[in-house]
DNA sequence: TTGGAATGTCAACAACACTGACATAAAGTC
DNA sequence: GACTTTATGTCAGTGTTGTTGACATTCCAA
């Protein structure tokens, strides 16, 4: 508690805590980066970044239902809804009764959100693959080694198995 | 453009879209992790992410410029002014008139928000040393590598030379 | 002395999260 | 069939964090 004092405090590990607020930083200004074209793009709509993180994951998991969302979203159902009425009553995205269960409501997006779908994601893909190029093969798989220990275990699942989960 | 219906559109390079997207999902689920900790603390208080962050940098770079810090957060001065003004009310934070430059406030933290810093990075950095610790010293170059080409130049520039910006 | 930079503040607003409460329909259970 | 649970939607209120725009103050520098 008193590494004010002790900026050595923690270095019996071999990581110290310069390392590691470096590595808190790093995903700091990293994460801005890597929002900045999606949110450039998205300032032309009404939209922001809980649209775009409902777009893509309906995109990745057609005819989800809205639990299914809810959980991978992280976020209330009052929250999302509100997003997923704008992209409704706007045709970006399509809400249909469940077969099986009447009571779901599969989403999927309409030709004209997967248009939006596409851009958003084509400026984040392409931050994302230079950075990828600049770091090379064994970076890009360190990388995802940290960021998936990183994750809380519940959402992990959602990240490995977003077919199924 | 038509990567729905050819999902092998991009893979003329040895990155596919879907390693894309897996790792733009990592990034997605992994800043909801790093984040958590810290927010639960800070649901204790009456304070957010914003608090948090101006603590952080504030730490980082003892008696640093309402306007350097402007530049290391990216928000606007009314944005932050009303997280500082907040922080400075409850003794977490000490401004002081600059010496040189009487224009400029100079930002300390006080030994009470020394405290709230160490409690929220201690959180957040035994997250990341378990990451660290699960993945190896390689994955962390690797993660670091990544990270560093994911953001923009201007953020690069405060992220590595965060003394003397 | 004039211009501009640094800072602070006020007001209004928007996005996005939260809680709590309530409604509806459908499914499952006894 | 009655009852409970689940899935979803909606309304109201609130809080944090961001934005613009406008304006005041202080003070360095040309």
């Amino acid at each position: 508690m008193d590494d004010l004092a002790k900026p050595q405090a923690t270095m019996n590990s071999h990581l110290t805590d310069e390392q590691l607020r470096k590595g808190i930083e790093a995903m700091f200004f990293a994460y801005r980066g890597f929002t900045a074209d999606p949110d450039r793009i998205l300032a032309n709509y009404t939209y922001g970044r809980a649209h775009h993180r409902a777009i893509h994951f309906i995109n990745r998991n057609p005819a989800t239902t809205v639990n299914n969302l809810l959980g991978i979203l992280g976020v209330t159902k009052q929250s999302l809804n509100r997003v997923l009425r704008s992209l409704i009553k706007d045709g970006l995205v399509k809400s249909s009764v469940g077969l099986r269960d009447k009571r779901e409501r599969h989403l999927d997006l309409t030709p004209k959100g997967s248009e939006l779908e596409r851009e958003l994601s084509a400026a984040q893909r392409s931050r994302i693959k230079t950075a990828y190029e600049q770091a090379g093969p064994d970076a890009v798989d360190g990388f995802h080694k940290v960021l998936e220990a990183v994750m809380d275990q519940k959402l992990r699942r959602h990240f490995r198995g977003l077919k199924g989960s």
